[in-house]
DNA sequence: ATATAATATGACCTTCTGGTCACATGACCA
DNA sequence: TGGTCATGTGACCAGAAGGTCATATTATAT
């Protein structure tokens, strides 16, 4: 676990969460390389000098938002489960991604911020980040798996395209849905809307069925 | 049509050719918002006052370098034609795809450098190119449209929904190729290697028949 | 009350940034 | 040869960057 130094937890609470804004607003507006120490400091009211004294440099900062996502995101799936235990690998796929834009909702510069260092500045596929990237085509990966078991996906394709496919996907849709759902004034209202919701299903039924005119047809509220 | 100064254009032809180099290998490594002019003043072995005499600043020379990149694929695209004049819309796009990968392949650095800052610093998104983006979107819904028409693409997916799909896939060819492609010795060997056609012609067909398993089945060489 | 340790501070350091400008160089013409 | 104008130069500027450190403040323990 990446962490900052110990003395930056001995102080109060609602000061460290100033901190964290403060610098999560930084890497959001600014990426990392980009991002300045002294306007962190600035802005959350700190001291140059007590911010080396809580993080060894903004490299550090940084990697403890990762670990604040990571969390985060756990906490927040902890008590969610899809509405069926045996659903279809891909009605469980899209209700992840509708999950995991719910959450997004939820603190969305926190995932801006990541989201503009890891796929931005191209740290993603990085050395640095390798685990955090592993770990999730891993799931990926054994999701497609028992899918082509069962009979769902094309036994044709090659795992790791469709693996590739996915996390485009998740990328893709990410992206969309900061670039558009930070100009809302609810996030969380314009992820639910009916057009928004639709949208996704409509993107996602085109991953399951291509673009190609076959006897398939996309129905809403099937 | 974006241009340095005139000046720029009265020093003789390799010397201008240096300074590109230079520009293109900075913006490719750092992105515009991190390209230092001092470096690009150093590595082209021109002085810092020669630069400013040849552009307003670094954002003169990265619209140059688009220009530059517009050209050169307009002029590579010039005499290049698909093997068949009747192909069918997924042929073509497949086709178009892989000449366009060609391309990269003969300049990838210029191709990385644009690449880096738009894509990877959201431009692309941005004001200042919104009529690079409306061009070429343009032409993706012009050929949906057709091919909706031609009853080759699913009536029921909606035309800025199916152009989005291309787009995304384009880049995400364009960012394997730029990551793949550039650790490879020979570019443009490896474009060509059976297995990379294989590999795009793979993400194609996922692209026009979905992941679904459904009656057609991928095959090598149809 | 005093001593000790933890925490906070901002002036200061070096290095780099984009950008300017007075001057040097060289080409061309009278 | 002398004069004019385009081109070339690098020292120099102000500002901001990341980072340090002697000192000031506060909390804790005796």
């Amino acid at each position: 676990m990446l962490m900052p130094k110990q003395t930056f937890f001995n102080i109060p609470t609602e000061k460290r969460a100033q901190i964290m804004d403060a610098a999560i607003n930084e890497f959001a507006e600014f990426g990392l390389e980009n991002a300045s120490t002294n306007r962190i400091v600035a802005n959350s009211g700190i001291s140059k000098g007590s911010f080396y004294q809580y993080f060894e440099d903004k490299q550090d900062v940084f990697d403890y938002i990762i670990t604040l996502l990571n969390e985060e995101k756990l906490a927040f799936f902890a008590d969610k489960r899809p509405p069926d235990n045996n659903l279809d690998t891909f009605d469980y796929y899209r209700w992840m991604i509708k999950t995991g834009m719910e959450f997004n909702s939820t603190n969305p510069h926190l995932v801006q911020a990541v989201s503009r260092v890891l796929v931005g500045e191209g740290l993603y596929y990085g050395k640095k980040f390798e685990k955090y990237r592993e770990q999730s085509t891993q799931v990926l990966q054994a999701m497609i798996e028992e899918a082509i078991k069962r009979g769902e996906v094309d036994p044709s394709v090659d795992v790791e395209l469709a693996v590739m496919v996915m996390e485009t996907w998740n990328n893709a849709i990410s992206t969309y849905f900061l670039k558009e759902g930070l100009k809302q004034d609810d996030t969380m209202a314009w992820v639910r809307l009916p057009e928004t919701q639709e949208k996704i299903d409509k993107l996602l039924y085109i991953m399951e069925y291509g673009l190609r005119k076959t006897e398939s047809e996309f129905v809403t509220n099937p």
